[in-house]
DNA sequence: TCTGGGGTCCTAGGACCC
DNA sequence: TCTGGGGTCCTAGGACCC
């Protein structure tokens, strides 16, 4: 019922999430450069002294990525996604730690029941960022939502010890930028009247939406600015966007937003990958490469599950030397969800990749999930489709896809 | 010593159906 | 022999996000 133009909503987003997380286990740390990601077994070790000791990037040898890293880090040069050997050059000081996602996602319940016990129209983006529609909360129309705001980022300190940044806007788009504005521990009021001012200015990359492609694209016309793409023709955006994504660059440049948030989604697919700390050849590493994608394969049945999910849709994603990327799937008569079956579904997709090139990365990939409540009767009934699905699957013995045990006829990689 | 792992959504062509 | 227009599903790839 509530009108779409006083629409309130929330963008909080946790500061440095799990280097946080890390400071309140190890507060010796604080102030110090201090970056979260890589390797496996790189704990603190803790000396006879009571003291404890921390790996540093200076030794730091593999295929890692910064995950995230504190804000003295940050400083150096070092951010999100750059890969470790770079940041080791940067910050050959910084204290490096594994990551712990069990950790992180514990702290990542916290801080949403705290949110929810005050606001629970509550979307979900990941671990450490929510939308939250304030609209109907009483009071927060009053003072555009600060208040509320306020409350908020104190709750989650309450319940975390961490502190967050929050930006409260006519909507999720203009939210999203806001919680930007201000970090860290910010709160950013913004209504349509700071567009010009506050939004414009901006690199148009800081629009959600917009993305590195994307960035490069409009630079190549001169377009830098937020304001720039607000300027634009949206004919000319059109013409040289494409119909959707230009109208959306149009709309998005001038602030209109008018998505709801979402409070419940199922998952759409649930996928385990690897990258090999060297290269891998599927002749010259067969086991090595069969043993790992057995394991990928058991990791997603207990993923599948562990979430009460059987996939229709199993598929492949390879990544070779060159970083080039393929992918395979298969849609299957019946949903399947134990190791064997995705194992046997994973393997035909393989056979269909010319695997003369060294291999990075392997991923097993489910997908078309259905409730394991929802097929536990009519399993065998279970119409099957014509298509490209089974036509796809090469060898004959692999389309008895269906049977919960196979007789194991494919244990090879090709 | 470049570049992780887990997701979503969109596009586009072909098969197939009515 | 020539000639339709939806609509849906499947597959592959790509952009983007956290």
């Amino acid at each position: 019922m509530s009108n779409a133009s006083h629409r309130l909503i929330a963008h909080l987003d946790m500061d440095a999430f799990y280097a946080s997380v890390e400071l309140l286990r190890y507060p010796d740390l604080r102030g110090q450069a201090v970056v979260i990601g890589g390797g496996r077994d790189r704990q603190p070790v803790l000396q006879p002294d009571g003291t404890r000791r921390y790996a540093t990037l200076r030794h730091y040898a593999g295929r890692g990525v910064v995950t995230t890293c504190t804000y003295e880090a940050r400083a150096l040069g070092v951010h999100s996604a750059m890969g470790m050997m770079k940041a080791a050059r940067l910050a050959p000081d910084a204290v490096l730690l594994p990551v712990d996602f069990d950790e992180y996602r514990l702290y990542s319940h916290r801080f949403k029941e705290a949110v929810r016990r005050i606001a629970p129209e509550i979307e979900d983006r990941g671990i450490d960022e929510i939308y939250i529609d304030l609209t109907d909360l009483p009071g927060a129309q009053a003072d555009a939502g600060a208040a509320v705001a306020r409350a908020l980022k104190d709750a989650v300190f309450e319940a975390t010890g961490l502190r967050c940044s929050i930006a409260v806007a006519p909507n999720k788009l203009l939210a999203k930028i806001g919680s930007e504005l201000d970090k860290p521990d910010g709160l950013t009021l913004l209504t349509e009247a700071d567009l010009r001012t506050r939004i414009w200015p901006l690199a148009a990359r800081q629009v959600n939406g917009i993305g590195p492609k994307a960035a490069e694209k409009l630079a190549g016309f001169g377009l830098h600015t937020i304001g720039d793409v607000a300027a634009a023709d949206p004919q000319w955006l059109l013409a040289n966007f494409g119909r959707s994504y230009g109208a959306w660059l149009h709309a998005a440049a001038h602030g209109h937003d008018e998505r709801a948030i979402v409070t419940h989604s199922e998952p759409k697919s649930i996928s385990r990958e690897t990258t090999f700390e060297r290269d891998l050849h599927a002749v010259h590493d067969r086991s090595t490469l069969s043993e790992l994608f057995t394991r990928l394969c058991e990791r997603l049945a207990g993923d599948l599950q562990r979430k009460g999910y059987a996939a229709q849709t199993l598929g492949i994603k390879l990544r070779f030397d060159d970083f080039k990327r393929v992918s395979r799937d298969v849609t299957l008569p019946a949903p399947i969800a134990d190791a064997r079956a995705i194992r046997q579904a994973a393997g035909s997709c393989l056979k269909r990749v010319d695997l003369s090139q060294r291999l990075r990365l392997i991923g097993v990939r489910a997908a078309n999930l259905v409730p394991l409540a929802a097929i536990s009767w009519a399993q065998t009934s279970a119409p099957t489709r014509q298509g490209a699905g089974l036509n796809a699957v090469p060898d004959a013995h692999n389309r008895q896809v269906d049977l919960p045990f196979f007789s194991a006829s494919d244990d090879s990689m090709v």
